[in-house]
RNA sequence: GGGUCGGUGCCCGAGUGGUUAAUGGGGGCGGACUGUAAAUCCGCUGGCUCUGCCUACGUUGGUUCAAAUCCAACCCGGCCCA
């Protein structure tokens, strides 16, 4: 990667930018485009498009907005498209298959979340975008364009594309390969966010490296309605916890934003050595050269400040802490004091049984799992091993303010209803 | 619309009348080891307060003492033809 000639935070982890023709030419070089928005004192439009299929953001996301922000602080405008009409459609980029529908309550309900843990209406100092700063950020929903699109104007759209140019995407190309159905309507998905670059006048689009095919239809739709073509800049995908697949709420191989900073910190603190200066690299803004080589002490100092980010300080180091004690074994009485998420036993009905309760406070998912991980010596009460699926607990006083605990890093406090 | 092949547990994929929650692999979870990792080894991998009872092989019916396995209709998909 190269610095693209932009401003150091601008061009951290870029991975792809284009067009990058003359240097001197606004329109074919971003360095030039933001040296005239300087000049004329017009700020760029910064797209970045996000549909709300799901209900939380992880970390992959994150580092799309953290860019995002990049450009607020230099000054441009973010406009933030919630994609609440292509939500329904799915984008195919990266499915092996037809994403589900979803409904508009859902999609609703999504977005909401979304602009919450983005940093609407919290804590200035720990949101991901700057929600204050007039003129630094636009949110809008593509809806109130493309649900008003007629028929006429639809075909327009099909017309600027061809179904060679859409077979040549790598997605539908593996599809239509292996024999798996793509439906008509998936084609239209990179019409229309393209769509939503002529309706909101981007200058620039943001999105991952999967997103090229996208973003250049953003550029021919612009070009075809008249208007100059946005740049489009790319960041990596960012891999999972898994070190190998790309973090993805499907694959369980994420960190959502939302997480509380223990189970964020203990997460980060063991992703595969190979991804740290990765990590290091698109999380956060830290000098690599400056980390200490001991490739665990990266893995802490990344997941230090990747916790730091979004919970601040105090609650960063009292993570590190209490990973640190959590998993050194001393579950008993070192895990009491640490921070361990409650679960209550209101739910729990007395005399209850070793594998019913696991199952009750939600440690597992049911009682079938609960009584194999007891057998399989996954369960701890207090620091001790329990033995015996069956083992009956015959009130709720006796269980209350003790941790159970499965596996190396699952903890819970119980506590009465 | 016609022909043909196919729809199995999280995924892939065996299984073509009868010990069975259903071979194998992947993934996941747990144990040992370790750097809380990787690699390796071992165990588990439908549900239920469970020494038993439920529900499962696209859907619905049917044939059988007995079906994921046979029959029919229907639904969904691939390919070829139109």
């Amino acid at each position: 990667m190269g610095d693209w000639g932009l401003p150091p935070a601008l061009a951290r982890g870029v991975a792809d930018l284009f067009p990058a023709g003359a240097a001197d030419d606004p329109d074919a070089q971003l360095a030039a485009r933001l040296a005239q928005a300087q000049a004329t004192g017009r700020p760029l439009r910064v797209k970045l498009g996000i549909d709300p299929t799901g209900s939380d953001i992880h970390l992959g996301h994150s580092i799309l907005f953290r860019k995002l922000r990049a450009f607020q602080d230099a000054g441009h405008t973010a406009v933030l498209i919630i994609g609440d009409f292509t939500a329904r459609i799915g984008d195919p980029t990266g499915k092996s298959a037809t994403r589900v529908q979803l409904s508009e309550a859902e999609v609703e309900a999504n977005a909401a979340t979304y602009l919450q843990q983005l940093g609407q209406g919290q804590d200035p100092a720990r949101a991901l975008l700057d929600f204050e700063t007039p003129g630094r950020l636009e949110v809008r929903r593509n809806s109130a364009w493309l649900a008003g699109l007629d028929l006429p104007r639809v075909i327009e759209l099909l017309g600027t594309a061809t179904v060679g140019q859409m077979l040549a995407k790598e997605d539908f190309a593996n599809r239509y390969g292996s024999g798996t159905p793509i439906s008509l309507h998936e084609f239209l998905y990179p019409l229309l966010q393209g769509y939503d670059s002529v309706a909101v006048e981007a200058d620039l689009e943001l999105g991952g490296t999967d997103q090229k095919f996208n973003v250049a239809m953003g550029r021919d739709l612009q070009r075809h309605f008249r208007l100059r073509p946005q740049f489009g800049l790319l960041l990596p995908i960012l891999p999972g916890l898994d070190g190998v697949q790309k973090m993805s709420k499907s694959l369980g191989n994420t960190v959502g934003l939302a997480e509380d900073p223990l189970s964020m910190y203990s997460k980060l603190e063991k992703v595969p050595d190979a991804l740290v200066d990765e990590y290091l690299t698109l999380l956060t803004g830290l000098d690599l050269a400056q980390l200490p080589a001991n490739p665990r002490e990266r893995q802490k100092a990344m997941a230090l400040e990747v916790t730091r980010q979004r919970h601040g300080e105090a609650a960063a180091r009292q993570a590190q802490a209490d990973a640190a004690t959590l998993v050194a074994g001393a579950a008993g009485r070192g895990a009491a004091d640490a921070e361990v998420p409650e679960a209550s036993l209101a739910a729990v009905n007395f005399p209850a049984k070793a594998f019913y309760l696991l199952s009750a406070v939600g440690i597992c998912a049911s009682s079938s799992e609960a009584r194999r991980q007891i057998q399989g010596g996954g369960v701890k009460l207090d620091g001790e091993r329990l033995a015996d699926p069956n083992q009956e607990f015959a009130t709720a006083a006796a269980l209350e303010g003790k941790v159970l605990q499965l596996g190396k890093k699952t903890f819970r406090r119980l506590v009465a209803g």
